[in-house]
RNA sequence: CGGGGCGUAGCGCAGGUGGUAGCGCGUCGGCUUUGGGAGCCGAAGGUCGCGGGUUCAAGUCCCGCCGCCCCGACCA
């Protein structure tokens, strides 16, 4: 491709409102352009990194037997109610409807339809185990679109569905998605790390998380270095409760006018924050729930929301608490509480002593307040965000915290889909039994951003060779001069006749220019047809490394062509 | 959905106290230049986000709406 015609045009000036480098590099390199908030058009360069990273996709997905077909975007109101997802799944759903009045959605995800054509197709058990995936676009009306295309409105993905006659099968339907998921983003050329997660909205029993490493993420982390043990935040069991040796001092009321906070209260008493039972106000459906937990540690809403079974909840205004309690918020607590208010208690106040507690009158609290003498606490539940230090629930080492993305997702489904949807079939024992589902996504459009926030410098984008969007550069450093001309169009030539895919870059520009534009382009290998060919060479660099080869003309794209079938295996 | 910020030329931005819009980059033409985003000369390019109001006069002041970005809650 000549970039005298390529539909490739990068800009000099930073793009004023992108942050994240994916979303800044990719903007700036004239990879994409935005139509509205998460919703992005992929300019050439970006399809071609689309089109290879599907390429690594399908690969595996196919050597793992799994067999591609296509799903439609518009999809019946009538299946997503069959599953309740019609309103569970709420306004990220995008709805429509025809000229009929019939409603649709876009497809966000696609369980609902394929369970769909499953419960049409599938009879006998001799049809199992089946595995089917797509490449499609999707759509979420995300609360938030963010980052370019790392959350985005509309994007692409690949989702992957199994279908077993029974939980065993499942299993090793489930384990192979999971080695070919580690398989493709390997080659992707992607650090991830596998986590346990939370199987959250699409339901289900056994889950992982494939999640990239970068500050840009939305998902939290913690793993453990000792044991590898790594799972989504949420969903790591906190179990800190201190051992308390001293002795039980008498209880004392104290002033503490106008102290809402901890922190300020911590100041106020000179305590520590351990010391102080904290309550945490939510409004569930318009009742009360106190959360009693340790004054340093923070509430999981997560973890509340399996715990109430509901998401409809949130953290209760001031003017909530003062109706709840007949009190300021800040002056919540164990003794003198509301009767039958619900309450739960963390397991970090476990065994507390010579607590800070408040009694729900303003402006008081309590100081060396003991269970058991002053207050009641327990059964104990965990409720807590897990932090960098707790130990790790595997081996006690202390985990670690980082952000980090979220490029794929497992789920073992089990029947949540085909039982209410009656994908049936006949079990060898002539009985009817429901098919048991495995759900795989990969989000294809993040991860080509994902692979930018991995892969670059101050510069631009270092595209890993397998998914680059051109495997050679050849930069015509001077157009005007007839020798190089000849030269460098001889090796394009020779590049194309070689296989190799070859961005030649022989606009009329400076040489600085051009450079500029190839270290912002990020193609990985690049070769500069300048002065040197005087002395029968070129210079070969490459932006990966930055290794550089200064190369007889005759051996150049030979040697380019053997760097990158190294790369490419 | 809560909080904050921003909408002026293709992009990045400037335009105290109201007086009819400018700079840099880019684009087009010309000359010069060619190993790290060159220089000079000339030119084109605007519904100042939209609607209303105040005023002799609004990019500027007031009201309403829309869009975009960031933080939080939430999601692949």
């Amino acid at each position: 491709m000549r970039w005298s015609r390529y539909f490739l045009y990068t800009s000099k000036e930073e793009p004023a409102e992108a942050e994240a480098p994916s979303h800044r590099l990719l903007l700036k390199a004239g990879f994409i352009k935005q139509v509205a908030a998460g919703i992005y058009e992929l300019l050439p360069p970006a399809l071609r990194v689309l089109k290879k990273i599907e390429g690594v996709v399908r690969r595996e997905m196919d050597r793992s037997g799994a067999q591609e077909l296509l799903l439609t975007v518009l999809n019946p109101k009538e299946l997503w109610l069959e599953t309740g997802r019609w309103d569970a799944y709420g306004d990220e759903l995008f709805k429509l409807k025809d000229r009929h009045g019939r409603e649709y959605c876009l497809g966000p995800t696609h369980e609902e339809e394929i369970t769909d054509l499953i419960r049409k197709t599938v009879r006998s058990y001799r049809q199992l185990p089946l595995l089917l995936y797509q490449i499609q676009v999707k759509f979420r009306d995300e609360k938030r679109p963010r980052f370019g295309l790392i959350r985005a409105r509309e994007f692409i993905m690949k989702d992957a569905y199994s279908f077993d006659a029974d939980e065993e099968s499942a299993e090793l339907s489930y384990e192979s998605m999971r080695f070919a998921y580690e398989r493709i983003f390997k080659k992707l050329g992607l650090k991830v790390v596998v986590a346990e997660a939370d199987v959250g909205q699409i339901g289900g029993k056994l889950s992982h998380e494939f999640i990239a490493l970068t500050p840009y993420g939305e998902a939290k982390l913690a793993y453990c270095e000792s044991c590898s043990y790594a799972a989504n935040a949420e969903v790591v069991p906190v179990n800190d409760a201190r051992v308390w040796e001293e002795e039980e001092r008498p209880l004392k009321e104290v002033e503490t006018p106008g102290v809402r906070t901890i922190e300020e209260l911590a100041r106020f008493l000179g305590v520590e924050k351990e010391r102080i039972v904290k309550a945490v106000v939510y409004a569930v459906k318009g009742e009360p729930v106190v959360v009693f937990i340790r004054g340093d540690r923070e509430v999981d809403e997560n973890k509340l929301e399996k715990l109430l079974g509901t998401d409809e909840f949130r953290l209760a205004t001031d003017e909530e608490v003062r109706r709840f309690f007949g009190t300021e918020r800040g002056f919540i607590g164990p003794v003198g509480l509301k009767e039958g208010t619900r309450v739960f208690w963390d397991r970090s106040v476990e065994g507390i002593k010579n607590a800070v507690v408040a009694f729900n009158e303003p402006d008081k609290h309590l100081v060396n307040a003991n269970p058991g003498r002053d207050f009641s606490y327990g059964p104990f539940v965990d409720l807590a965000q897990v932090r960098e230090g707790d130990a790790c629930p595997r081996c006690g080492e202390p985990l670690r915290l980082e952000r980090g993305l979220e490029l794929g997702h497992t789920f073992l489904l089990g029947t949540r889909y085909s039982e209410p949807m009656k994908a049936y079939f006949t079990d060898r024992d002539g009985r009817e039994k429901p098919v048991v589902m495995g759900c795989y996504g990969i989000g294809i459009s993040r991860v080509l951003a994902a692979i930018v926030e991995q892969h670059h410098d101050e510069k631009g984008i270092k595209w890993p060779t397998r998914v680059a969007p051109f495997e050679l550069l050849i930069i015509l450093l001077n157009p005007k001069d007839e020798e190089l001309t000849r030269v460098a169009e001889e090796l394009y030539r020779e590049a194309l006749a070689e296989g190799l895919e070859v961005l030649y870059d022989d606009r009329d520009e400076r040489a600085g220019f051009k450079f500029a534009d190839a270290d912002l382009v990020g193609i990985p290998y690049r070769l500069v047809v300048g002065k040197k060919v005087k002395e029968g060479s070129v210079e070969l660099q490459s932006r990966l490394t930055g290794e550089r080869w200064e190369l007889p003309l005759n051996e150049a794209v030979s040697f380019v062509k053997r760097k990158v079938e190294e790369d490419k295996r």
